[in-house]
DNA sequence: TTGTAAGCGTTATCAC
DNA sequence: GTGATAACGCTTACAA
């Protein structure tokens, strides 16, 4: 169990060690003989080189270091695949780490990933205190994703969600409802442009706002529904902070024997894969979430090999996904 | 943007590297106010060690590397949480790399992980061939979950899907169901034992299998539904592949007209975040997800600490949950 | 084109 | 308790 190193290989090829290291980062100058040698020697040992012993020698780290804030959230998969993508393809490894939506241990897998010295840190909507980030920022380039920051030294990548709020709610108006309520995410991340864009919209609309504390959970949305129902107050229209929330919403409706969309219209937000269930078959707004991946670890590339210092500040737009819970109001359709 | 190294907090607290090392490795031998010294320099300097030095001087690991093949599945998140919570009590690191359910890529992941040294691996349900895990269980030790495999070098950690398909059965049955299908994962892994189970279930029963081609995805479910209605052979109650496969059954039998449960039954398998969902409220088959990666990571450290050589298996029990989309048959209820 | 030797940041083995 | 010094596996001038 014990593995080969440069030495082996070199000893076994007949060569010197430097030569080895050489065909490993496949060099032009190497004979092509040699070069045969010392690959067919390391294929017959298994050798693999030692990222971390290269790295220490160089002086410099081909690897990108992730903090997924939560992993039970596909969200976040999407966006490592777009970090993945451009990663492979510019020769850098990541390495992943998750924080559990727990300040502790997110700060345990920051350290831990840093700890490896790699070249950058893309944060997935940390919940770290600000200065945390910003502490960490002084020792290697961070970008932050779905999380906004005023720290000049990182970059962001975020979805204008003020934006997206005024999408669904132009799609709503537009099918002729005028009376539309706001399930609201309390303090969740992103909650705040959300709601911002919905009073925003309604106010451009001439109509008045109906923002309804609740949760980014599906209960809590059947349980912001029941209340609106007990109060007398049930707009024909929703719009959810997302879509786990438009969901119990959605359920709590049809519990009180109320129709999707034919009684009351719902608009999610995340377009989780969730929302394109074909039982659920949710109107929502999707965040171009493989992008936000491609522009972090772009962002990233850009500090780490071109030097880039002043910080970027990415803001995606959302789009509106129509799907089987939105329709005109009162039965119209 | 250059790190401290433990050079520069020896300088600063006044003592050697040695003794910083010491510190660091919080050494019982070293006097109270050096140790103080120390400590402030490193806080001052904003100093934390180099994983990487340390591992490559010392020749030893205390990093885990985790392969998860698809991190869009919310199952593999808590397996996660499972390895995770035993690493950090045994005071491991773990890096995570992901295969996006394709083997070149998944190859990537394994070569990535490796190149770090780490004294395992845990694979989460890899599709790689059977050789390259093996050629891999050469170097180090490996642990394998959700899916079994013979090679006598590596541990696997399993869930009975033949007990969970009788499980499934065994309460239908109960419920007064004879006619019970299977919607059947084909390919997909696991897929074999809850068939085979379902089959033997059955006909310790004395009924008859339905054996139903699907797949496990929603879209699946729904159109082997759609056959069944077709074929006129619909039975009472379904044990589907997984739990988006029932959502698709659910989905099409709903729109068929009919009622779940009181017309027709259905079981899910894995009681996914989806199952939970009172909007779905699927019976399934639970598996103890987070005991997967507690047992994966216990097994790693067996023998990477206590040197254990010969495989362990675990087989874990799977257990039924009962929510709403199970009925006795014929709208008894 | 190939080999030699000096590090990289750390731990480990000795002396003191 | 504390401090030199030799590894660890590799890269990288610099020589040959």
């Amino acid at each position: 169990m014990v593995r080969p190193t440069m030495e082996d290989v070199a000893l076994r090829a007949g060569v010197s060690r430097a030569l080895v290291s050489l065909v490993m980062r496949n060099s032009p100058k190497v004979s092509d003989v040699r070069r045969a040698a010392v690959l067919k020697a390391a294929e017959e040992l298994g050798y693999s080189p030692h990222a971390m012993a290269r790295s220490l020698a160089s002086r410099t780290s081909t690897v990108l270091g992730v903090m997924v804030s939560d992993l039970h959230n596909a969200f976040f998969a999407e966006v490592v695949d777009g970090i993945d993508e451009v990663a492979r393809e510019q020769g850098f490894d990541i390495i992943i780490n998750t924080g559990g939506r727990s300040p502790a241990r997110e700060r345990r897998a920051l350290e831990s990933l840093q700890s490896f010295r790699p070249a950058g840190l893309i944060l997935l909507s940390p919940v770290v205190p600000a200065t945390a980030i910003s502490k960490a920022a002084e020792q290697l380039p961070i970008v932050l994703v779905a999380r906004p920051s005023r720290v000049s030294t990182v970059d962001t990548v975020n979805d204008d969600g003020e934006q997206g709020a005024r999408l669904a709610i132009d799609h709503l108006v537009s099918l002729g409802h005028r009376r539309i309520a706001h399930l609201d995410g309390g303090e969740g991340t992103q909650a705040g442009p959300r709601r911002r864009g919905y009073v925003a919209a309604m106010e451009a609309h001439g109509l008045t706002p109906q923002v309804v504390s609740s949760e980014y959970t599906d209960t809590a949305g059947a349980r912001a529904i029941r209340s609106l129902i007990e109060s007398g107050t049930l707009p024909t229209a929703i719009l959810s902070c997302n879509d786990f929330n438009a969901v119990g919403a959605i359920s709590a409706l049809e519990d009180a024997g109320l129709r999707v969309p034919a009684d009351v219209s719902v608009v999610g937000y995340d377009n989780t894969s969730l929302a394109a269930l074909r039982h659920v078959s949710l109107t929502t707004i999707d965040q171009p979430r493989a992008e936000f991946g491609r522009l972090a670890a772009l962002a990233l590339l850009q500090r780490v090999r071109d030097g880039r210092t002043e910080p970027v500040r990415h803001l995606l737009n959302p789009s509106l996904v129509v799907r089987n819970t939105t329709a005109p109001p009162g039965g119209l359709r």
